[in-house]
DNA sequence: AAACAATAATTGCGTTTGCAAATGACAGTC
DNA sequence: GACTGTCATTTGCAAACGCAATTATTGTTT
C-alpha cells in the first residue's frame, strides 16, 4: 500500500524544507537570505563563475538567479562583469565584503549541520551523502525517460 | 575545508528540487501542480484533516495552503467544511473526483520513485528513508537551540 | 457573564518565483 | 560581410509565496 509519507521524495523534501527554514532564520540577522548564502558559499568554493554554471551548482532557476545576482551586486556582495573576449557571458565573483560575510556565515552553517546530525553515527551520514550525490547524478540519466512518458501520454490523449 | 557542495543541506536540497522538477513535469499534463499532488496524496493517506495538520504533513506554509485548498475546492478536487461542534476549524477531504485523480497519479509517483532509485540497493534506500525520517524528528528538538543562537547574537549586536 | 486570552483559518501586501519572450553576442554559411 | 542559427543572459508578466495583521470561534478567569 502506497503512502505519501513513506515515499522518498516526500521524506527528502520535508527535511530539506525544514532545514532551510531553520537555517534561514539563523542567518536572517545578517541580512542574508538562504539563496544568497548558497550563492556566496558556491562562489567561495569556486569563484569566477558564469551565470549558468552557478545556476546548475545551486539548483536555482536561471532567471531567478539573474535577479538575485542583481540584488547582491546592488548590496556590494558580488561583482558581475561581462567578459572582454566573450561578451555574451558574464563572470560572477565575490567582493571582499561578500567574502568576509560568507566567511562569517560558514562556521554557522558548519555548526548547524553538526547539530542537525549529531544524534546519528557519522558513518550513516557519510553514506547518506554519498547516496544523495549518486542519486542526483542518476536523475540526469532518467530525465529523457520521464519526458518520454509525458509524450506517450500526450499522444494517447491529446489535450487531455 | 568546508565545501558547500559536500554539506548535507546542499546535497539534500539539490536532489529534492530536481526530483520535484521532474515529477512536476510528469504530472503537469493532468492539470495538477506538485503541491496539489502532495495535498491529494496526503488526504488519500489520512482524510478529514484540519488545515494546520495538513500543513504540518505536507510542509506547506499555512497561508499558502489555505489559498491552495481554495483553488482545489474551486476545481472540485477537495471539500472544505467548517465543523459544527468547533466552527473555528475546518475539515478538508477529497471529493470523488479528487480521489479518482490521485489514484491515477499514485501509480505514476510509484513508478517515478522506482526509476529514480533503481540503481541502488534497496537496503540503502530503506536505510536512507529511515535516517531522513529520524533527522526530521530530531530537527524539532534542536529548533529551540537554533533560536537561542539567534537571540544571543541579537543581544550582542542590536540591529546589527 | 463580561473581559481577556488562546486557537484556527483567512486575507492584505509586498516579494519571489518561473516560464516564455526578448535581447545581445558570437559562430558558421553562402 | 550580410544572413541564419545558436548560446548566455535578461526582462515582462502572471502566479505563488510568506509574513504579519485580521477575523472568527472557543476557552478561561474572576
Amino acid at each position: 500500500m502506497y503512502r505519501l509519507t513513506n515515499s522518498f521524495p516526500y521524506l527528502l523534501n520535508r527535511v530539506g524544507v525544514r532545514m532551510g527554514e531553520l537555517f534561514s532564520r539563523r542567518i536572517a540577522g545578517y541580512g542574508v537570505t538562504l539563496p544568497m548564502y548558497r550563492v556566496m558559499a558556491a562562489l567561495w568554493e569556486i569563484g569566477d563563475q558564469r551565470l549558468g554554471d552557478l545556476a546548475a551548482m545551486t539548483t536555482i532557476e536561471i532567471s531567478t538567479l539573474s535577479r538575485l545576482i542583481g540584488e547582491m551586486k546592488r548590496r556590494g556582495l558580488v561583482t558581475r562583469t561581462r567578459l572582454k573576449d566573450n561578451a555574451r557571458t558574464v563572470a560572477i565573483n565575490l567582493t571582499p565584503k561578500g567574502r568576509a560575510l560568507v566567511e562569517e556565515l560558514i562556521p554557522i552553517a558548519i555548526h548547524f549541520e553538526e547539530v542537525a546530525v549529531r544524534d546519528f553515527p557519522s558513518k550513516n551520514i557519510l553514506d547518506l551523502k554519498t547516496v544523495l550525490a549518486e542519486i542526483y547524478e542518476s536523475l540526469n540519466s532518467i530525465e529523457p525517460e520521464i519526458e518520454e512518458a509525458n509524450k506517450a501520454r500526450k499522444a494517447a490523449r491529446p489535450k487531455g
